[in-house]
RNA sequence: GGCGGCAUAGCCAAGUGGUAAGGCAGAGGUCUGCAAAACCUCCAUCCUCCGGUUCAAAUCCGGAUGCCGCCUCCA
């Protein structure tokens, strides 16, 4: 696993182990970037989980901060409101996207005390100061400051851009962790009250707290590209206060957008087909290089998707299927399912370099389509390809096992003699009265495909 | 302007010194009532450009060009 701070970590699987995400920001819930990051790190959940780590999962939402104030009264809401919608929205799209339902949606808003305690521990030892009724962090105090390899704090040249004349601040460098409010927020009430005046917790501060709160430790925190600096320098010190530092930094790189391509999030679903789809899409690529976002990049993984929940299917049907006599796995199957497995370990435990993984997954697939369309696939054997998929996907989630075909056995006598005898009509050669059944059929739920081992039905999403 | 990262086929993308994985698109074939798939074959003498190191470089070094991120709001 890679660390910000330049080399590998760690991370032992033993023990328990909290992972903290940072969230999208509460004016822009649907942004990709953002889930993009959640997916990842819901994947390492999933993996370290499966390792035996007892893993907890949380994702820091600030919503005490200007964007979020700025977009409530927008939409002409107190904060309270807006931040009741919006994390609502979240915590459904993050059940659309399958993420652990175990995992913390943390709002800053929650954890005011704990805050203004950090503010009060960090002025006491003398590492903060107030000006001006704002309460900044000295960043000359902290000898580690400027350490992860984010950035050469020698050759940031300080105030190339910035008028110092503007600021309050000792340093420009130090960061903000108690901001005084404004007029606008004093009316609104969107203020906390405290012994240096009206106040709002920064965004350092709301992240930062936000995460002692829900996981009381941070492990693993996930971040993205344009979080690396200051925000994780500034993060790292405030937690050192709290007598917490994560022992892994990772941080994911954006979208590479396109002209002309939607990136809200239900546009993105539509485009890779569905939430397995859009998983798969944001897994493809390592997450340290960015992800294209382009038209022929999206639709090709709503077909790479499509290929491995088609070949789910195949198995799923010719597990039970005929065949089923003797219990010998062919040696090439042994083979190409020792394959996957080891390919899919590799590839976590590798910093979570997925995008190895794919081609393996890939390679099993056109083996396993082989040996189904050739007929005499023993249905042990299909068991067994279909455990280690299902194996996999335990940790990618990217399957939509809610449309997988339904054995003949298993389907309504009603419908399974319709079925029946849409066969017997297609032998007939009579197509009309086939396509008729295919009409009734869909009327009653059921989608019908023909395959040369015969018709696989599908139950129709229920809408 | 400063710092960091990246540059591989029409597209996406692996590959950090030993002679270019995989996928999508495309071409041909098999199968096929329709629909949807699947299977087989082909598809980079070359890795942005220029120079250097080496028996050997897409891979290392120097330079050029282009793109992205940060250094400015949020913070």
């Amino acid at each position: 696993m890679n660390l910000a701070t330049g080399g590998k970590a760690v991370v032992d699987a033993a023990g328990p182990l909290n992972i903290y995400t940072i969230g999208p920001s509460l004016d822009e819930p649907d942004d990709p970037d953002a889930w993009r990051r959640l997916v990842l790190s819901d994947v390492l959940a999933r993996h370290l989980a499966r390792s035996g780590a007892q893993v907890k999962v949380a994702v820091g939402l600030a919503d005490l901060d200007d964007r979020t104030l700025s977009a409530a009264r927008a939409a002409n809401l107190s904060r309270a409101d807006y931040v009741a919608g919006v994390l609502a929205r979240i915590k459904a799209r993050a059940q659309s996207l399958r993420l652990l339902p175990e995992t913390i949606f943390e709002p800053a808003s929650a954890s005011v005390p704990q805050a203004l305690d950090i503010c009060r521990k960090l002025l006491g030892k003398g590492q903060a100061y107030e000006k001006l009724r704002s309460v900044y962090f000295d960043v000359r105090r902290d000898k580690r400051y400027g350490n992860m390899h984010l950035m050469d704090m020698d050759k940031l040249s300080v105030g190339k851009t910035v008028d110092l004349d503007d600021y309050v601040k000792d340093n420009p460098l130090d960061f903000t962790l108690l901001k005084r409010a404004s007029l606008q927020d004093l009316k609104l009430g969107d203020v906390i009250e405290t012994e240096w005046g009206n106040v709002r917790p920064s965004w350092f501060v709301q992240i930062a707290v936000a995460g002692l709160s829900a996981l009381g430790r941070v492990d693993v925190l996930v971040a993205g590209e344009d979080h690396q600096f200051p925000h994780l320098e500034n993060l790292r010190v405030v937690w050192s206060a709290a007598g917490v530092e994560p022992k892994a930094w990772l941080a994911d790189r954006k979208l590479a957008r396109e002209e002309g391509v939607a990136l809200d999030l239900d546009a993105l679903i539509a485009q890779t087909g569905n939430a397995g789809g859009l998983r798969l899409w944001l897994l493809s690529a390592a997450y340290r290089k960015p992800l294209s976002a382009s038209q022929q990049s999206l639709s090709m993984w709503a077909r790479n998707w499509h290929k491995v929940q088609e070949t789910a299917c195949g198995l799923r049907l010719a597990q039970g299927a005929g065949g089923n006599k003797g219990k010998d796995i062919p040696e090439d199957v042994a083979q190409a399912v020792f394959d996957l497995k080891a390919g899919l370990a590799q590839a976590l435990e590798d910093d979570l370099s997925l995008h190895r993984y794919w081609p393996r997954l890939f390679t099993f697939v056109k083996l396993v389509n082989g040996w189904l369309s050739a007929g005499n696939f023993p249905g042990a054997a299909a068991a067994l390809c279909l455990r280690q998929l299902e194996a996999a996907d335990a940790v990618l989630g990217i399957l939509d096992l809610s449309q997988m075909p339904v054995p003949g056995g298993s389907l309504p006598d009603a419908v399974r003699a319709l079925v029946d005898e849409r066969e017997a009509a297609r032998k007939a050669k009579d197509f009309a009265a086939s396509d008729a059944l295919r009409a009734r059929l869909a009327a009653s739920g059921f989608r019908v495909e023909d395959t040369a081992q015969g018709p696989r039905v599908y139950a129709l999403a229920s809408v």
